[in-house]
DNA sequence: TGTACATCAGTGAACGCGCGTTCACTGATGTAC
DNA sequence: TGTACATCAGTGAACGCGCGTTCACTGATGTAC
């Protein structure tokens, strides 16, 4: 059952294979474009492991899933913050943000998918939490810094506008992942297209 | 195996079951909120048949997934067009879109799913297709209006103008349907909040 | 240095489930003679 | 008016499938004596 030129782990070292299976669900998310393709013992295949052995590093399913989402998340802010940290203008700033996430679901369009097109949702407790940190908090302190520098549009607040902002890449995002096949127009046509429709919308 | 109540349909009238597994398909798309649940099986005993009979009136799973999102397509042209109708002012008659079609994908959360979110595509031609009748083109003739009223900001062409209205309505309806747990503004203030925005992008 | 033992990463077989779909059929009803 | 027949809406049983998950187990290896 087991492929050749898997060694088992030794002992102490098991963590090794949590890893690994994160590693193998997320290449068969990109591999097939399609979450029912990762199985228990799709993901166990592939790491050259049998199916009973993923629960020993997982609970159940739903607890895989969530560790591919919430290491992907963990990417994403360091995508953002990443892009921030490379503007001065906050305005640019927050635009390269939108331009950083917007690549980032379509370079990940199956997780991204999964972590927001889909039934895979925090608890209104985690979401309080998740506001105070993480991606969404690296947007809203960008969005601040533009309403520090006082080029927020009239009657638009902090996080009006960060939703706003969210949004509006979202659905950028989500429509293409979803509908490959129409006629979209070049993508940074588009992007920019975009970033100067919020831009328009939300800053002076 | 037949619940009770059910009479079997007269000759000539098999096509009557036709509209009710529709109906039912979409009251369990309502009830339950997950596509999974509407499965063949669950269709047929809604509507008190067994399941072999739903394939004498679609050919297969998908064709009957299809039908409903066609009918739903065609109900959500008819609430578009009637909201343009309502209205004389070009770019009031856009915005007034744009809440029509937030509205439907609130109210109708796993069908908008089905129709925007998921792996449900048409292929590039019905596209082509589909960009000069229904929902879609209701949207650009309305941009039109505003177009010929020398309304749209410079620089702004009436497909941009469309594309960024489906977008940015999109991304306010799929990420309430997909994280109805995090903590949005009121609907009527983020509604409007987000048409201002459109307009302040798109018009002038 | 040698041996018995505990640890624990991973196995292999099996479970029950619901799914889409196929098949040969039944039996009520309209129609032709 | 009566009867044989064709039609066809819907049935009931079964198929193979892949799924998540459980269970008792094996066997290599580090450790204690």
């Amino acid at each position: 059952m087991r492929p050749a030129g898997r060694t088992r782990a030794p002992r102490g070292q098991g963590e090794a294979l949590r890893a690994e299976i994160l590693d193998a669900a997320e290449a068969l998310l990109v591999e097939t474009q399609s979450e029912e393709a990762v199985s228990i013992r799709a993901v166990a295949n592939r790491v050259g492991v049998t199916a009973p052995s993923i629960y020993r590093h997982f609970e159940d399913k739903a607890s895989l899933m969530f560790a591919v989402c919430h290491r992907q998340f963990g990417r994403l802010e360091v995508e953002l913050r990443a892009e921030v940290a490379g503007e001065s203008d906050p305005v640019e700033a927050v635009l390269a943000c939108g331009r950083a996430y917007i690549r980032f679901g379509l370079e990940h369009p199956e997780t991204y998918r999964i972590m927001f097109m889909g039934h895979w949702e925090l608890t209104p407790e985690e979401y309080r939490h998740e506001m105070h940190s993480g991606a969404f908090l690296a947007l809203v302190e960008t969005v601040q810094a533009v309403a520090d520098a006082g080029r927020l549009r009239p009657g638009v607040d902090v996080m009006g506008a960060a939703l706003s902002l969210w949004t509006h890449v979202h659905g950028l995002v989500s429509l293409r992942i979803a509908k490959p096949s129409f006629p979209w127009p070049d993508l940074d046509d588009h992007v920019e297209a975009e970033c100067r429709a919020i831009a328009a919308a939300l800053f002076t």
